[in-house]
DNA sequence: CCAAAAGTGTTGAGGGTACACCCATGA
DNA sequence: TCATGGGTGTACCCTCAACACTTTTGG
């Protein structure tokens, strides 16, 4: 028979909360399985490796098929190869972690076999999926602490409570705003704008972008 | 057709050098190939992925087979993947890194076709393995910092002087023995035993062993 | 006693946390 | 003028780098 290579990728966005304390969830979107094994059992988006096609551009083509979405990051995260993990024969899954913009996530695709859940609430995946979650989920919100990743959450602009709440909500913490404030501006990967945010009831706060000459993530030599 | 799966492994031991002044050389073993393409270019130990073996066991299998020496750590480095790495048909490669013990690599087999060179000074390796090796040791030197990994080059005791050798060879920094001292016994993973090396023309030296109840690196849910 | 490495003590700089305080806006 | 979040200042603590100093061995 031999292995059969499988690509998925685990998506990451915040999306609203129902409840309007809340800023923000972050969330998953998963398609339910239509054949064996696990048929009806929701898994993450991916399919078989296209052999003229690089593992990343099948992972990106995959998520833009289930979700309509562009990654405004994309990372690989592990090669699965455990013997037992399928049992239709051998599978080794290169699964990628990607980050795609809250705004865009809100419009995105969902329907009978598509549906996003919240990170830390999945039902019963099939397959191994929710080990590779919970792994995503980790390096996600580790990489969160040393990398500048988390405006790939967000839209060209932002304000610094809108990166805050971003890190809040991933890393399921508070944060102190005027800390929070010195250890962005310190980092030369944000830089302020001359612009502001009016409407508010309140001081209108300064948009910051991200200055795309500095990378997201050290990967070191894979960049 | 279709698309090959393969496993290599980039293997690391800490070896004696030939200037006596140095403490040793990061060294990594490799193989010639014999067969088209790149036949006689120098590459990383490995092979196809077997059908019945988990990945990281098809790794430390074709590791003894080229060296007849156990890791001491093993982890996954990368799934390489591009269309182009290979001329011979679409190759995948999860790769894996390993450290093996200084005292046992002394002993290492060597050969017409397997041969230990210093990691930063090799030849032009068939395929993409000069990019692999370069990525392998940004991840040894990264984890070595935040991670208690360097044990691994060790032996079952060693010396505080031995332990800051092998970060010194690694990191290819100088160290401040005292604050080493300090850095390394405020953490648990590595404790003092009643034994002392003497011998030496100076005072002798504590011996250390690791705790094997705390686990070398963090590797989140993989473990 | 001397050289050399093991091991201890101490100080000062820098980074992060907690928290008090002022600023600018809409209602 | 008040409520609300934006934004600044500052004191304290803790970690770490630097380096002086003491200890224990072999020669």
């Amino acid at each position: 028979m031999g292995i059969d290579l499988a690509v998925s990728t685990v998506i990451f966005a915040i999306r609203p909360a129902s409840d309007p304390a809340e800023r923000g969830i972050l969330s998953i979107p998963l398609v339910r399985r239509t054949r064996e094994p696990f048929a009806g059992r929701w898994s993450l988006p991916g399919g078989a490796a296209d052999e003229a096609e690089g593992l990343a551009d099948t992972a990106a083509r995959k998520l833009y098929e289930t979700t309509q979405l562009a990654p405004a990051y994309l990372e690989q995260l592990y090669a699965f190869g455990d013997t037992d993990r399928s049992w239709s024969g051998r599978v080794v899954s290169v699964v990628y972690w990607a980050l795609v913009r809250a705004e865009l996530a809100e419009q995105a695709a969902e329907g009978e076999n598509v549906r996003w859940f919240p990170a830390d609430e999945l039902p019963e995946l099939a397959f191994d999926h929710n080990r590779i979650v919970e792994y995503a989920l980790w390096r996600l919100r580790n990489k969160l602490e040393y990398s500048r990743i988390a405006q790939a959450f967000l839209g060209e602009t932002f304000t610094l409570t809108q990166l805050r709440h971003v890190h809040e909500i991933v890393r399921q913490v508070s944060l102190d705003p005027a800390n929070f404030r010195r250890q962005i501006e310190s980092s030369p990967a944000v830089v302020a704008t001359d612009e502001v945010v009016s409407g508010g009831r309140h001081r209108p706060p300064r948009l910051y972008r991200y200055d795309t000459t500095v990378q997201l993530a050290d990967n070191g030599p894979l960049g």
